[in-house]
DNA sequence: ACATTCTGCAGAGTATACTCCGTGGTGAAA
DNA sequence: TTTCACCACGGAGTATACTCTGCAGAATGT
């Protein structure tokens, strides 16, 4: 599985679960909204900062947004 | 701690237990060996994509290399 | 039908990741 | 001392992450 499969999998999956908009997520880890929609559709490869403050966001560990679910 | 501070503890560790060398390891995931280097200096924020390939040639998960150690 | 919220996507610009060239320093072994 | 493997670090260039603006389509609710 790519990784930036597993890592736009997990945002939208944890995004929504939290219930967040694009949007509001992107305000709340001051990134641009239409990079979230990139991200969540592997437009980009995110830096770990980015990572690091979608975790935080999130409330989730860095590590988990890279973590490929078994389902 | 920050998330550059937790990747370049990590590489650094799976790479020396590995019996790797910066250059060994750069050449095997087709990186520079300047920037493995730096990596470990925290002087960028690596890509997810570098992520992968890194873990590949180390042999451990992605998200293994973004775990906070607690020693 | 209409308004509203959310998202996809294109294009252009800026910031930075990543490469490639080099130099020099350290420590271990001959 | 000399050699050698390994690493820190600089500078300049290229690739790409990330921002910003704007437009349009889908979904939901009134």
């Amino acid at each position: 599985m790519e990784i930036r499969k597993i890592f736009a999998a997990n945002l939208k999956r944890y995004r929504q679960a939290r219930g967040l908009s694009q949007e509001e997520l992107a305000h709340r880890a001051e990134l641009d909204r239409t990079y979230i929609s990139a991200l969540e559709r592997c437009v980009y490869a995110a830096s770990i900062d980015v990572v690091g403050r979608i975790a935080e966001v999130l409330e989730v560990k860095p590590s988990d947004l890279l973590v490929e679910t078994v389902e």
